[in-house]
DNA sequence: GTCTATAACTCGATAGAC
DNA sequence: GTCTATCGAGTTATAGAC
């Protein structure tokens, strides 16, 4: 990186412009020309930056979810109560996506294409262990704090609250008529009212 | 179609491969090659029957969303109670995904590249009227039959709860350990689950 | 670092023999 | 109806001048 480092650099608006492309169309439909074009700058750059299509893509999805998944790794394992649990992965997960709307969309393409392989690569080849939160469920519904649920469908329903808003925000703008702030708007609330939702369905 | 009528016919074989590569490819990322290896023969049969990618493409969701679309349409405007409409639009829902599972990864997609003209595409030109489904949430709340809540949230919550399951399929048979049947065993009994998940948040 | 030009390749589509 | 062979458009990637 000889370069000046003058107005925002050309790296940057390469990886900002990539990732706008990326994500409106998949990896399979982007182009390495609308991403020079993003960028204001010709095909040859991009190469000359990141040497291939596939390097670009790699660089931009670990940057972005690499902070992530050890938060929620963590999270699960931990000593916290299953609502504390349940309010901080929705809030976090919530918080994560708003920043990078695009990687909900991103991450369900890429383990469409290649399941194993991708949640192997997401995870750093370590599975996130879920049997500690399985266990605490249960536990929570033989003391009676919360009504019989199977922890499969509970993780299910938290993880589809959570996550599905963001993929269908083309079809919830448009059925609903929001614009971009009111959907905005409306996922922000969310932070708050997922976890309200699950508790006042679960707890007796 | 002058051929003659033996075993699963070639058209068939082409419709049921074209299916199985949409899905786990995404339009963009589907390649005719792909789909003539799936049938069982070349590349130039593919464009014998059907003239076009783009043709086979339109054919195979035609079919399928085709019968779903305007059963929605009269289950929102129809005089049934809020909890009865959430109960079929449920059932319904995971009934036809169930049938078709690459739907929901299909629609998505395509709603992603070109929302607008999708969307019309989908519906026929005609959008789903929403406004006799929130009037009736609101009545809901107001004669204290169900906590107060967001319709806009309210049907955020149903639809993420029917459809995500089927998009996030390969995260959640790998996270959670899941072979093939268990996981339809697990949407199955969403069925039932999900309108009474909702039900207990929402009732008073 | 940035550009133009073009090579190398992928893929949808067609021609034409059988 | 089915095949092989090939064309032509569109894309990624590279060479080489400035």
């Amino acid at each position: 990186m000889v370069k000046k480092e003058k107005d925002a650099s050309t790296e940057q608006r390469i990886l900002d412009a990539a990732k706008q492309v990326f994500v409106s169309k998949g990896m399979a439909g982007a182009r390495m020309q609308d991403i020079a074009d993003g960028a204001g700058i010709n095909k040859a750059m991009l190469h000359y930056y990141f040497r291939s299509k596939e390097q670009l893509f790699e660089i931009i999805f670990r940057d972005s979810i690499g902070r992530f998944v050890p938060k929620v790794k963590a999270l699960i394992t931990s000593e916290l109560s299953l609502y504390e649990k349940i309010e901080q992965f929705c809030d976090g997960y919530i918080s994560m996506a708003l920043e990078n709307p695009y990687i909900p969309m991103f991450v369900l393409n890429e383990l469409h294409k290649q399941p194993d392989a991708f949640v192997r690569k997401m995870f750093n080849n370590e599975l996130p262990d879920l049997s500690k939160l399985v266990q605490q469920i249960d536990e929570e519904i033989k003391k009676g704090n919360i009504k019989p649920i199977s922890p499969v469908q509970l993780i299910m329903n938290m993880m589809s609250l959570c996550v599905f808003p963001f993929l269908a925000k083309p079809i919830f703008s448009i059925l609903m008529g929001l614009d971009e702030l009111q959907f905005r708007n409306s996922i922000e609330q969310r932070k708050k009212a997922v976890p309200q939702f699950i508790m006042d369905s679960i707890k007796r």
